[in-house]
DNA sequence: GTGGTCTAGACCACG
DNA sequence: GTGGTCTAGACCACC
């Protein structure tokens, strides 16, 4: 069945912007993240939309809040590890399942996966 | 730099259908597709959009108009071929920078993206 | 340590009022409760409010949202009972702990919860 | 009917921990209570604050002052027996509608009562 | 300065 | 009609 591209919500795509800049070592354990008003700033959304986001990766165990001091990055370097796979399971999944309704195969995959990983 | 996502314009998305559609053999060298009214009633869009969809499939050599007869796919299996790879790396394409920014190895996808491939 | 008071937030409360609607049978498995309007002009507050507290019980499980029509409660008899005795619980350890730092012992607790219990 | 919590206000905050303080044997019979300059210091507040507390405890006969001097607790065994029965009431009275608007009978709140007691 | 909460009001997608 | 998202702006408690 079709279904029309819908937007992600902008705390789902931030999660995911914060999450992404973890496992790349943007922030490392015990980092303190940007303050909700300049994340705010820095992402050109209204800090409440930051709040939002920040709390849901506080639910997830990512981040740790210090009253009155700020957030800080909470997992440890294995549970990072763990996590950059999960990422990257999710982005590629979805790619694998469109290309399989293609009709392409692993080996397929494989060669255009490969070289696009030599560019640059 | 952060880039929020943008919806994909209809007619684009549509596009990208019709294309996977032949790419996985769902239409044929040949095939005559669906006429306007009854592909913009599949999608639950305005046949403008459509009109616009296949005008850009036709520029593309990808479709052939029959005046007065309807639409017919006008690839080869070579160039059916063609543009699988074509659709494919752009999606991968994608996927591969973003694992990059995380940090994620050559090995690592290919490990991942075999599983994703078991999947089912 | 002596602490001060501080007043528990809005959605918080609510959470509770509901959790308990739920436990004292006000609200059984699969009702659907008001909606988030409803309960923004029954609690006086901003709907956005009563949308963070629904949201908190639907993360927990307890309800459950069926987009453009509203929300259900979602559990079952038996979780039900689970709840009652786990919010039960949180009121009876609190006043148990203050009760104890008074050198109130258990004999005299019980003998006092019997006669509020024949109140009324 | 649903009722936010107020908060209460210090004052009858402090009056409460007193009392505490007394029932648990913290202060005893003839006891001098701190200055009220270091009560405020203590709990942090306003000395008036202190001085309306304490006047309150002395309208109810639980303290008695020697001008010049200080204050002191002004209860025998059985006033303080008596008072620490009367606050865990009021704390118990709470719990136990609360509980009854959950469905929680007696047998069941003795049972939970009995293990948050065994608790350390 | 920090995060947490709440309000008021808007717009969207879904059915 | 329903819930979901986002903004703008306010006030609070903490340090």
């Amino acid at each position: 069945m079709f279904e029309f591209n819908k937007n992600e919500p902008l705390w789902q795509q931030i999660i995911l912007d914060i999450q992404t800049k973890i496992a790349s070592g943007y922030y490392t354990t015990g980092t303190q993240i940007e303050s909700v008003r300049e994340l705010a700033s820095i992402y050109g959304v209204n800090p409440n939309t930051i709040v939002k986001s920040l709390s849901v990766l506080e639910d997830k165990g990512i981040l740790k809040t210090e009253r009155g001091i700020g957030k800080f990055v909470d997992m440890d370097e294995a549970a990072i590890e763990e996590m950059k796979i999960e990422l990257a399971s999710r982005l590629i999944q979805n790619v694998v399942k469109q290309c399989k309704a293609m009709g392409v195969d692993q080996i397929l995959f494989d060669a255009i996966a490969k070289k696009e990983y030599m560019h640059e």
